[in-house]
DNA sequence: AGGAACAAAAAGTACGACGTTTATGTCACA
DNA sequence: TGTGACATAAACGTCGTACTTTTTGTTCCT
């Protein structure tokens, strides 16, 4: 997936982006406006609107007399879902998908914890179906349709926790979970005790036991991070 | 503080920015570029540059024939320390700072708890020298120098911790301690209890006893959570 | 009423000109 | 030889205009 839709500006903002994040420019290499314009065939008007936009997620800096300069990683704007996913994209997505994981490891306890409290009968609902549907497809090479329920149900805790930060980390753990399936063992069907811990977590939230809702969805995360850890270097 | 240097640019996007976020434009409202680079005075040029960014924040969708359209909250890159700061400029800063306190809470102590493993004699000796510092301005009314050394203190964890999101959440904590200073009780030192939680975890931290830095950060949330809920509807 | 052709509105794109800042080199002077 | 003022040029910043494309509303014909 690029991005979306079509348009010039797009194109040339999704190529650089990627390339950044690649790597591909490092931190201090200088870009000239009008040598983007020439290598996109595009005019002057179109590249620099993808410098500020550039510019404001911190990839680049633009100066006068100077030029647009790349930023070190450390400015960058990492919880731009757009700069994760050019980031997943790149070489070090082994590095990426483990801070993230352990970002997630952090946040969906307590999401879980919240979303015991505060879910309502719909999302319990909701969050019943999607335990079925992972069970549904936990065996058999469904990878796909086990992918979809899974990013479904922990975007339904994430939601039903209440807090809108956690709410807006739905499209972040989808990303995760994408690159997951995506790229590892495409030929093994999911832990057997992930879809039991998930079906567990939906009871507890149903029930409305917090603690319980933590400790579960804490042991989803050390299974990620375990297999994290057996599969990748 | 609006935002950075000078710029045409600049000076439009905060505007914008700030407008959006206060609600002053509600979702759904549409605004055209023509009338925009009137009302600022600038050419069309600039005000397309700050669509794009506004854009790419996803507070704004543009489409052509309909013109640029203010997007729904739920829509919003909330993790953008840009979009951060407009917010908690506007009205609804309570319910902002309250969201981002119970995101620290999620983060921080597994922070800690990582930053008690991975930190460096450099960053211990940094966390006790603002441990010291907080302590030394947390009588007689020198909340801007406590709240310094609260910030960094809060900052080296989370850079010790070793993880690049939760570092770059520095900004955001940040924000938050410097917000809840600048607009609640300015008038009463801060409460002493935290302050020898602060010097304990920096202990915590040295001794890399990651349980009881975990442990530590954790009341300090709760305790961040308290005052919020006494001193906010 | 339904659909097809058409017209208008707004953003998207391009181009060329000029302004502004600032890194850098030069020259004079001590 | 070193230093400071000054000139220069390179890059971005801003502007105005003209043209293109897409979407949408309207009108007219069947």
């Amino acid at each position: 997936m690029t991005t979306q839709g079509p348009g010039l500006h797009t194109h040339v903002l999704d190529t650089l982006g990627l390339e950044i994040a690649a790597g591909e420019h490092p931190p201090g290499q200088v870009l000239r406006t009008d040598e983007l314009a020439q290598r996109f065939d595009v005019s002057r008007t179109v590249v620099r609107e993808v410098i500020r936009v550039l510019e404001s997620m911190h990839l680049v800096e633009s100066r006068r007399r100077v030029g647009v300069t790349v930023r070190p990683t450390e400015a960058w704007n990492v919880y731009d879902p757009q700069v994760i996913r050019w980031r997943l994209a790149g070489a070090d997505r082994p590095r990426q998908l483990r801070s993230l994981t352990v970002l997630r490891s952090a946040i969906e306890p307590v999401a879980a914890g919240l979303a015991a409290r505060n879910a309502t009968p719909e999302q319990c609902a909701a969050l019943t179906e999607c335990a079925l549907g992972m069970v549904a497809t936990s065996r058999g090479q469904q990878l796909e349709g086990y992918l979809e329920h899974d990013i479904a149900f922990h975007r339904i805790v994430l939601n039903a926790s209440g807090n809108e930060m956690f709410a807006r980390l739905g499209d972040v753990v989808a990303e995760v979970l994408a690159g997951r399936t995506h790229h590892q063992v495409m030929f093994e069907d999911p832990d057997p005790a992930a879809v039991t811990l998930h079906v567990r977590l939906a009871e507890a939230v149903r029930e409305g036991d917090a603690v319980e809702a933590e400790r579960l969805t804490k042991e989803i995360a050390v299974g990620a991070l375990h297999e994290l850890d057996v599969l990748a270097p």
